[in-house]
DNA sequence: CGCCGCATTGACGTTCGTCAAGTCTAGTGG
DNA sequence: CCACTAGACTTGACGAACGTCAATGCGGCG
């Protein structure tokens, strides 16, 4: 609730070839620096927006991780995903002038924010960011389909290492380690994202380092099998 | 397979308001018009489109029942979303310029082909169908994350519950009744989006007409209680 | 240094999946 | 017109996986 104002440039940004479209022009470019005009940053713990905000912009993550949450009228919630640098949130919104879900910051972040009326004015003129746009929400479609078939599909150990997998490929584009990371969430909000309670994820966990799977304290794990992981979410193939 | 070609006019459709935007002017619906030139039927079983397959299009369902699915590779696959007349599919394919999941027809079906690349050069000019199109996207965004909670956090008879309440809303909103529906997919099918066996499906059937809430003759249900529909859905609620 | 939130682990219960047998219905062909 | 068949559906008995409840451990922050 302290939204901070600093100038900044896409054009200069090095997460630019994660959140913006490749191949524009100088002119272009400058456009776009004309929408990212402001950031904001959001302490841990803190909301970015919330379910029933009205809804203006769109964030693209700059530092730190979110996570975001639906939740049922009767006090259930949902963890619907997790965020990073470079990833873009609130999609949701645009469909009602409203956010749907809530995304919080699991570490002090900062986001730029991107008025939607001024990408829409935008995207009229640069096709590159039009189709950007459209990939980016596509992108998420895709990403929930994947999502729906690990809830609808997988037992336990698939849907954690199946998590573990995307989460450390992730952190590897970003140039992190392929095997080592610090999870930014707690075993209940895991737990909430893949549909399971987080006894059942810490005992997932336990059972996945007895295996010698990977090296588990707290909220640092080291993966020491890779391919293990890989056989779990897919039995079939043999690697 | 047998992709015919039948000329037809948005303009006149009176599946317009489901799929196409509102407020255009005359000559803006003529260029929409222009977009949907081709219509393509289906027959029941046959796929609209299947994984893997070049994207091109979007689709907008005339007539007929679609369900899509994706695969895991080890042959696992996950019914991501029943569609109706005046819904469209293809979104997925966008982001890589192909197909992701599966969509096969559940009855004889017909729908208006609207390449995709006219489609985004056509809301480069028209503002409203641009918005339209976000809004679509957006939309599913949104659906997919309330699957994830059903998916994530409801017990059998709350996944049947939600799910018979969202088809029988929809199909209300067509200008059918409220209360009374013919399933067009296999329990197989339902349990497959509902991260359910098809036995769990069944016996959750019985239950609720035991219970008195529904009738249910094969694929003939009619609810007898909505209310308790509600009800089981979401317990909090005292209807 | 002590507290509080998070994580782990164990014992037990519930829900749903599995396996199997049997029924219904629509469609086919005699 | 009716018998036959294949696919879909129902139902029961049983077991496995995961949830629930509860006790305990650990570590980071003030």
């Amino acid at each position: 609730m302290n939204p901070q104002t600093i100038k900044v440039a896409c054009s200069s940004c090095n997460l630019r070839e994660l959140c913006m479209p490749l191949g524009l022009n100088a002119g272009e470019l400058e456009q776009i620096d004309e929408i990212v005009g402001v950031r904001r940053k959001v302490k841990r713990g803190a909301a970015l927006f919330r379910n029933g905000e009205v809804f203006t912009s769109l964030f693209a993550i700059r530092t730190g991780f979110f996570k975001t949450s639906i939740a049922s009228e009767d006090g259930r919630d949902q963890v619907t995903g997790f965020q990073m640098a470079g990833e873009v949130i609130g999609l949701d919104g645009i469909v009602n002038d409203h956010h749907t879900c809530d995304a919080v910051a699991l570490e002090d972040a900062e986001v730029c924010v991107m008025p939607f009326a001024d990408i829409e004015a935008l995207s009229r003129e640069v096709s590159g960011l039009q189709r950007h746009i459209h990939k980016i929400m596509s992108r998420e479609i895709v990403r929930e389909h994947g999502v729906m078939l690990l809830l609808g599909s997988m037992r336990a150990e698939e849907r954690l290492a199946a998590f573990l997998l995307n989460l450390v490929q992730r952190l590897h584009a970003r140039g992190f380690s392929q095997s080592e990371l610090i999870l930014r969430m707690t075993r209940e909000e895991i737990g909430s994202y893949l549909g399971l309670k987080l006894e059942t994820v810490s005992r997932t966990f336990s059972k996945f380092a007895e295996d010698g799977i990977v090296e588990v304290k707290q909220r640092h794990v080291r993966i020491l099998e890779t391919d293990a992981l890989r056989r779990i979410v897919n039995p079939q193939t043999l690697l």
